[in-house]
DNA sequence: GGTTATCTACTTACAGGTAGGCAAAATAGG
DNA sequence: CCTATTTTGCCTACCTGTAAGTAGATAACC
């Protein structure tokens, strides 16, 4: 119980870090101290962990969006607020959002992660386009007009801020793509 | 010399499809029809390959938004030329921009690629701003204050919108992504 | 005859995954 | 309540495949 959560936590540390196929057995053998056979007694293939991962990661962060959603009533205000969830999750510039990190390995996964994965931005993209929505009428985010297109170019925006920071190493970058869209919050 | 040609146009779109790693000498094999052992004869290493491909295409590009820059006049047709330049590079969803392909697997890369890849970086952001600098004065694209964080902004936006749309193997992605860019140059 | 470009055959390292066993904890059954 | 039997969680040892890279021979070409 414990030693899974263990391993669900190495790995997911390590896939963000590194990308999924950044890391082996070997690695999370290191991290958490059973023997790298073992590991295949909690998650038969490496495939499995994949998916374990993406299921854990989608419910903790639709959790938090939904808390964004109660804790926030301005468009503007869930707007800044899921932007912070990606800084927080790109932890300095050394980490991405997992689906980020799943989304540049896709080939690598198995068909059911890769589900999850679509699963996972559909999600959060139409989290943000109700919040676009919301702006349309409580004016809290300047320039709206395409509630949908805005979520599209919102999540590229972040995510490809978070890739571009890590590749520079500077966390600085992440801050100064995404400037832009904080400014837009009133 | 055809051949090593012929290698480096290999290599560049296996890695823009399936990352730095994602493919082996045994592809190039297999694609360019000599003994992987032969490779190393052009390029000793595969850190060696990444530069020279990473060199490459930062000539390429640099060249098409010299191209772009005497063609349009105008902010906004450079802005739009520029997304289609990267629209180009994502070939109906197959396939990233080599520095994206790069970013994501940056870890992989000698010291010498990842400096390259900064450079790349670099000279594309201060094009963009270049370009976002004119729109501030020649008003062809709607809401600029800050060329530099727009630049970053755009950069992150359209590489996101071509990781996203790879990930879910669906162009259509791609162009919602980016809309609202598009719809900005007037 | 040396340089160029390729070959065959190999090495080393490491990946994911399997086989089979072993000790301790949980769960029966009388 | 105490013994018998599973189940749980982990181990050592090994297999297979594949990666990058090396050694040395060979043919062609100027």
């Amino acid at each position: 119980m414990d030693t899974k959560v263990q391993l669900l936590d190495s790995a997911e540390a390590l896939a963000r870090q590194r990308g999924f196929d950044g890391f082996s057995f070997a690695d999370l053998e290191a991290a958490v101290g059973i023997r790298k056979a073992s590991i295949h007694y909690h998650f038969p293939t490496k495939g499995d962990l994949s998916l374990a991962l993406m299921t854990r990661y989608t419910d903790v962060f639709t959790d938090r969006l939904r808390n964004i959603t109660t804790a926030h009533p301005t468009a503007g205000a869930r707007l800044l607020a899921c932007i912070d969830l990606y800084r927080q999750a790109h932890e300095g510039g050394r980490s991405l959002c997992l689906c980020t990190a799943f989304s540049v390995t896709q080939a690598a996964l198995p068909q059911a992660s890769r589900d999850a994965l679509d699963r996972f931005h559909h999600s959060v993209s139409t989290w943000l386009a109700a919040v676009f929505r919301l702006a349309l009428s409580d004016g809290t985010i300047r320039y709206v007009t395409d509630p949908q297109a805005e979520a599209a170019a919102a999540l590229a925006q972040v995510e490809g801020a978070q890739v571009m920071a890590r590749a520079a190493q500077d966390p600085s970058r992440f801050e100064a793509a995404i400037t832009t869209l904080r400014a837009r919050a009133i």
